[in-house]
DNA sequence: GACTCTATCCATACGCTGTAAGGACGTCAA
DNA sequence: TTGACGTCCTTACAGCGTATGGATAGAGTC
């Protein structure tokens, strides 16, 4: 900037907005991000944001942007289910490291340019892979919020409860529920569930789904 | 109430609270249930709400009750596919008539006893069709929010949009997005997607899971 | 009939949100 | 030197959920 204002702070840029949005979130919840916590963090007004943004929504496209361009190139030599579960776990190897962002991503209202580059790539593998322009749209649907590396979880069924505790709920919910107490109770025998790992499960329904478009294309 | 009040209201209840804010809801959208205008519409004040509920999560909690509550129970005298296709499009039938509801679900922390119970059925029939507590649990997962009758879509792909507009869009995203744009023009070309039917998406989807799951269970 | 108890409802206020409007100031080109 | 432009700030507004405390009315009890 100007030597001699030494401790004027660099000038900001759309850029560094959004990166120090995207650090905010990380560290202290997408609920966190407001126009004036955001400010404060960069040392400027809230107001002063809006140089840089045009308002909160893009702000947040912004973020959403920042986070899928992490989302590397996909390796297309191989076949295409090895291809497509690559981009899909690679996709989601990004949004776990920024857990906020898909519930942003859900309150978009039209994709940026990373995530249609992720909608390409996906819909590439599968039209090189042989799937007709149908089955490919099919696909798309099928696959869902997957595709992006993620699906939501309605509620935690692995949360750390002891066995004390899950005894004790089951009992509560068993008159009424009796298979959720069942599946409570299973969730901390040793050797039963235990735990719940949420990778396995996703990746358990991203084959199921990969071997049913197989077999579609194969019938069609 | 009082005879000689006529013109005083009948006075409020828990249950007509909620039956309010879901028609508001219904009309006019999620994002316009406010505890002020939800007593607007009632004719009381914002917070003479709090008297019959603890306070807008509570709401929120009791206008999905109210919804989930309207799904129609199973027939569980055919085989567990068919009872479990038939409970699912069971819950989707009455989300689509308050398609706010989705939403809502989704923030929620902790399932009702309407969601507990659609859980409990689900589970049930899977558990009476053969399967592992193991492999009901995988299902659970698998089917995720299909489970209660709908998916996330993450943004419109059947917009009605003409020819003319979807051209000049694919023109616009071609070089960057070759499949995308094939897509987008493919789904106004008469005889290829043509619209896209969500409900055929989403029971195409659905059957892929459940034929997947009929093979893992025999696999195991 | 007078008493208290309780349920219902209201008025006011606080801190938070996103952002419209308008002004101050430093930098740069003509 | 002047004018334009980019960056940032100040003030203000309407909306949100809700804490607090008070008004009113009906029921139950003496």
């Amino acid at each position: 900037m100007k030597v001699e204002n030494a401790e004027r702070r660099e000038t900001l840029t759309r850029q560094r907005v959004l990166e120090a949005a995207v650090e905010l979130a990380d560290r202290h919840g997408i609920e966190s991000v407001s126009m004036r916590r955001l400010g404060q963090e960069l040392g400027i007004e809230a107001m002063s944001l809006y140089t840089h943004v045009r308002n909160k929504d893009d702000l947040l496209d912004g973020m959403v942007e920042i986070v899928m361009s992490q989302v590397p190139a996909v390796d297309s030599r191989e076949g295409w289910k090895q291809a497509l579960r690559g981009a899909i776990l690679g996709a989601r190897g990004v949004l776990l490291r920024h857990p906020w962002t898909t519930d942003v991503i859900e309150t978009r209202a039209t994709p940026g340019p990373a995530m249609l580059r992720q909608y390409d790539t996906v819909m590439g593998i599968l039209r090189g892979g042989g799937f007709s322009l149908d089955l490919t749209h099919h696909a798309i649907h099928m696959l869902g919020s997957r595709l992006l590396g993620f699906t939501r979880e309605l509620f935690d069924d692995s949360p750390t409860l002891d066995a004390e505790t899950a005894r004790a709920m089951a009992e509560q919910l068993g008159p009424m529920y009796p298979h959720v107490a069942e599946m409570a109770l299973g969730a901390t025998h040793d050797g039963g569930l235990g735990g719940c790992d949420t990778n396995f499960e996703f990746e358990l329904a991203l084959d199921v789904i990969l071997d049913g478009l197989e077999r579609l294309r194969q019938s069609a």
